[in-house]
DNA sequence: AACATATGTTAGCAATAGTAACATAGTTAG
DNA sequence: CTAACTATGTTACTATTGCTAACATATGTT
């Protein structure tokens, strides 16, 4: 059961070429945009010929959608970590999930893209689309708490929704060059926060019991 | 692939190939999605050899960036037309240009991605980001007048943003298929009417005097 | 040792972006 | 009108790329 280091001491096999394959083309795409990415370069960086990699994945595609899947569970978990730095349910672990988002697609723009991009995923939507679904259920649950909702309830889908959507639009907007679109530039924490208290229900308007508000 | 010729009135001179091969890239890539749009398609398509696009574009790259300069311009066209329908610098003018921004959004998804994408416009972003600030313009003078203010100011630029924020989000979402992402599917007329109203400062906090309010 | 399987290689194909040399049409100067 | 000029098209070609086929080597099971 002893497992073979990643060294180059035996020419043939790789060891884990599949795993170098994914964290070279993450590189490469961050490094260059998806469009410039070739599997020849990938290739190159992990010291294979150009044939290896249909071993692992069945097309450029499907390793491209593999950079997209890890990226949405790496953002789930960058999130998760974001929110328990403050006391869970509230404005404030509310907007650190917002910010996590926005940073996670300042860092590595050309990633995040990718992982909102159905096109490249195709034959493969559905399993992309439930990972980010895990990763959107962390801001699910938060909003539970803010709202004193006993699990993921209507009320909390309809709060939750347009937060998502707003620090999606700024994260978009951010890596994209937009914000300094006017002489007047954007400051991302403030935005952020002050979203965050618009869209969702103020304290005042909360009921203390499971009771769902109609619009 | 349809084989569409649009005319064949003389033989060697086309005419209009550049206005063809913009109409036939925007349609590819349409249809196809930006990564599978070839230059060889672009020229089936107008009927002319493969060589014959660098006589009007330097690369695929600049008719590419071509769609999407002209996605921008037609966007602010539309922007504009919603709003004259409603009475000017009202909320409902304002939702109106988002009601715009998302149908365009939904009624073009691959061209409207590729407009707010500066990776494929490399060398000509300042140019695209030109014709995309004239498009945003509409919403400025539109919440300057419903601010009461006289001119863009930092009042109409602070209201702006979150508002584009949200419609930008929203639109993303919705060409990447986010909006049933649960079971509570989100209605798109009610989500930006919503927003509108939370983001925007309301009526009661506007000054009647065309003074700036501080922060 | 012998086989089966997983994983790597080299050789080669078809499609594509882009270039070079050449051809033809429309425009303008004489 | 014709000749020259310019704009715009063609065919022929190259390099790169995604991918497949046939073959080679390592690993593990019996």
């Amino acid at each position: 059961m002893a497992k073979k280091k990643i060294q180059k001491k035996t020419a043939y096999h790789h060891g884990d070429l599949h795993g170098q394959l994914v964290t070279a083309a993450r590189e490469l795409i961050e490094k260059h945009g998806p469009d410039s990415f070739s599997m020849s370069d990938a290739c190159r960086l992990a010291g294979v010929s150009t044939a290896a990699p249909y071993r692992h994945f069945s097309s450029k595609q499907d390793l491209v959608t593999e950079v997209a899947r890890d990226g949405l569970a790496r953002l789930g978990i960058d999130m998760e970590n974001h929110a328990a730095h403050h006391p869970r349910g509230t404005i404030e672990s509310i907007a650190a999930i917002g910010r996590a988002y926005v940073s996670f697609a300042i860092r590595e723009p050309h990633t995040f893209r990718l992982m909102f991009s159905t096109e490249p995923h195709s034959g493969r939507i559905a399993e992309v689309k439930q990972v980010g679904m895990n990763s959107y259920g962390v801001l699910l649950r938060e909003v539970a708490r803010y709202l004193g909702e006993d699990g993921i309830t209507d009320a909390v889908l309809r709060a939750s929704f347009p937060l998502w959507t707003q620090v999606h639009g700024l994260s978009f907007l951010s890596i994209d060059g937009k914000l300094e679109v006017t002489d007047f530039p954007v400051d991302i924490e403030d935005s952020i926060l002050l979203a965050t208290e618009r869209l969702l229900p103020a304290a005042s308007e909360l009921q203390t019991g499971e009771t769902t508000q109609k619009t």
